[in-house]
DNA sequence: AAGATGACTGTAC
DNA sequence: GGTACAGCCATCT
C-alpha cells in the first residue's frame, strides 16, 4: 500500500524499550501528525500483518489503557506480553503508567 | 462523491 | 477519575 507513512510508525514503535510503553499521540507527535492519532491505531492493525516483530502491545492510549487488545490474535495477548517485559496491567490499564511510559521525541531528539 | 468508521485526544461537567 | 462531546483525518462502502 505504499503506506510510507505506517512505515514511520512502526519504526518508532520498535524503538520502544522492552518494559516501556508510549502513546498513540506521542508517536503522532514525534512524525510531525499530532492530529492523526488515529491513523497510529489503524498503522497498528497493519502491524501484526506487514512487519513482524513490531511491539503493537507497548502502544497504548493516552490514559495508558490497552484500548488495542482486543485487536490481538486474542484479548489477553496484550497485557500477556506486557506483563512478560515487566509492565504490570490493572484492569486493561498499564500501572504507573507516567513512569514506565517512553516519550519518542526523547530518542529522537538525541 | 458523500457518509460512516475507528487500536485517539483534549476539554467540559 | 469517569462520562459525554467535539475535533481530526485516512480508509472503506
Amino acid at each position: 500500500m505504499n503506506t510510507n507513512f505506517y512505515e514511520q510508525v512502526y519504526e518508532v514503535a520498535r524503538l520502544i524499550p522492552k518494559g516501556r510503553v508510549t502513546s498513540y499521540g506521542a508517536i503522532a507527535k514525534s512524525l510531525g501528525v499530532a492530529k492523526s492519532s488515529r491513523m497510529v491505531g489503524h498503522a497498528m492493525l497493519y502491524a501484526g500483518l506487514a512487519h513482524p516483530n513490531v511491539p503493537a502491545h507497548r502502544v497504548v492510549n493516552s490514559s495508558g489503557l490497552l484500548t488495542g487488545k482486543f485487536h490481538f490474535k486474542t484479548p489477553d495477548l496484550m497485557e500477556q506480553l506486557l506483563a512478560a517485559e515487566g509492565v504490570q496491567v490493572k484492569n486493561d490499564k498499564v500501572v504507573n503508567f507516567k513512569t514506565v511510559f517512553w516519550n519518542p521525541l526523547e530518542e529522537m531528539n538525541l
